[in-house]
DNA sequence: TTACACATGTAACACGTTACATGATTTT
DNA sequence: AAAATCATGTAACGTGTTACATGTGTAA
C-alpha cells in the first residue's frame, strides 16, 4: 500500500500528471521503490475515486494534472504516524551472499569487486547531490530537507555495502 | 526470480520439505526476502516439473523432501554469476523519510526514537549470532560461511540505519 | 517531414499475500 | 481426549512488470 501514499505525498508538494509522476518515481524513488507507468495510471484513478485527489487542470494531448485533496493529505499523515512500519529491507545482492558458497573463489572475487564499485560510485552521487542541497542549491524548504535526509540513507547504505563487499573480498580470499 | 534459486540453494545444502524450506525462509531470510508457504510449495512444484529438484523421500503424513538435482545446482551457479543483479534497495522506512515534511516534529522525534531502536536491537541480535559463528558453534562449512557473511551484511546496514535515525533526530530538533 | 519526446492507456502475465480447507502425528 | 504442531494444498486477491497500442506537440 506504499504506492498509494507515496503518490499522494509527491502531489501534496506540487500538482504533476501522472507521466510527471512516472519520471519523478524513476528518478527520486526508482532505487527504492518499485513503480512503472502502468500502475502509476491505475493507481491515479483509484485515489481519484477515493477522494485522496482531484484534477488540478488539464492540458494539451490529454494532459492531467493532479493535486493531493485535504483528505488525501491526512490520509499521508495517518500512514506516517499511525500505520506500523515494514522493515522489510528487500535487496538481492544479500540474498545472493548466502550462496556465495555455491561460486568459485575467482567467480566470487570478480563479483565482489563489481559490487564495491557500483556501491562506491552510487554512493559518490548521491554525496554531490547533497552537497548541492546543502549549498542551498535547491532552496531550503522542508520538502528540500527531507530529500536530503533520504539522500544521506542512500549515502550511508551504500558506502556500507561497499565496505562490506571488500570486507568479504578480504575475509574469503582467492587462493 | 530470485526464490527459484533461493529454493534450490536451500536444497543443495541439504533435502527438505515444503515445510521445512517455509520455516528456513522465515527465520532466515524473511527480513530479506519475502516467501509464504503457497508461493513456496507452486514453485516447487514448478522446478520439480524443471528437473531441478527431486523428490529424495517421502515420509509421514504426505510429506515429500526435495533435493537439488545437478541441473539445479548448475543452474544457482549460472544465477550467481551471469545473471544481472538487480540492486533496487526496496526499504519502506526510506520511502517513508522522503515525506517527513508532512510529519509534526514531536511525531517525527518519537517516529525516529523508535526506529533506532528496533534497528539497534536487530543488530545486536546478528551480532550475537554471529558471534556464535565466530566461535564455531556451527562448526565451518563454506554454507555456515556465507551466512555469516550475510549475517555481517545485516549487521552492518542495520547499525547504519540506527545512526541514521539519530542523526536526522538531532539535524531536525523537536524545537 | 521526420523523428523525438510527451502522454495515456489496456492486456497479459509474474510475483506475493491472505484466507480458507483438510487431515495426520505428537504432546499434554 | 484435546490441543498443538506438522504438512500440504487451493482460491482469491493485490501488487508489480512487460508488451502492446495509440495519438499529440515540438524541434531538427
Amino acid at each position: 500500500m506504499s504506492l498509494r501514499h507515496a503518490l499522494i505525498g509527491l502531489l501534496a508538494e506540487q500538482p504533476a500528471s501522472g507521466w510527471d509522476l512516472t519520471r519523478r518515481f524513476e528518478e527520486l524513488l526508482g532505487s527504492v521503490w518499485p513503480a512503472g507507468h502502468p500502475q502509476i495510471y491505475s493507481e491515479l484513478r483509484r485515489l481519484e475515486g477515493d477522494g485522496l485527489i482531484e484534477v488540478e487542470s488539464q492540458g494539451p494531448r490529454g494532459r492531467k494534472a493532479y493535486r493531493a485533496t485535504e483528505a488525501g493529505v491526512a490520509e499521508v499523515r495517518r500512514w506516517l504516524t499511525e500505520v506500523e512500519v515494514d522493515h522489510t529491507l528487500r535487496l538481492e545482492p544479500l540474498l545472493r551472499s548466502v550462496f556465495f558458497w555455491l561460486m568459485n573463489p575467482d567467480e566470487l572475487a570478480a563479483h565482489l569487486e563489481r559490487e564495491a564499485a557500483y556501491y562506491r560510485s552510487l554512493a559518490d552521487r548521491l554525496r554531490q547531490l547533497a552537497a548541492a542541497k546543502d549549498r542551498g542549491e535547491f532552496g531550503d524548504s522542508p520538502q528540500v530537507r527531507s530529500l536530503r535526509i533520504a539522500a544521506e540513507a542512500g549515502i550511508r547504505l551504500n558506502d556500507t555495502l561497499a565496505e562490506w563487499s571488500t570486507w568479504v573480498g578480504e575475509s574469503s580470499p582467492t587462493a
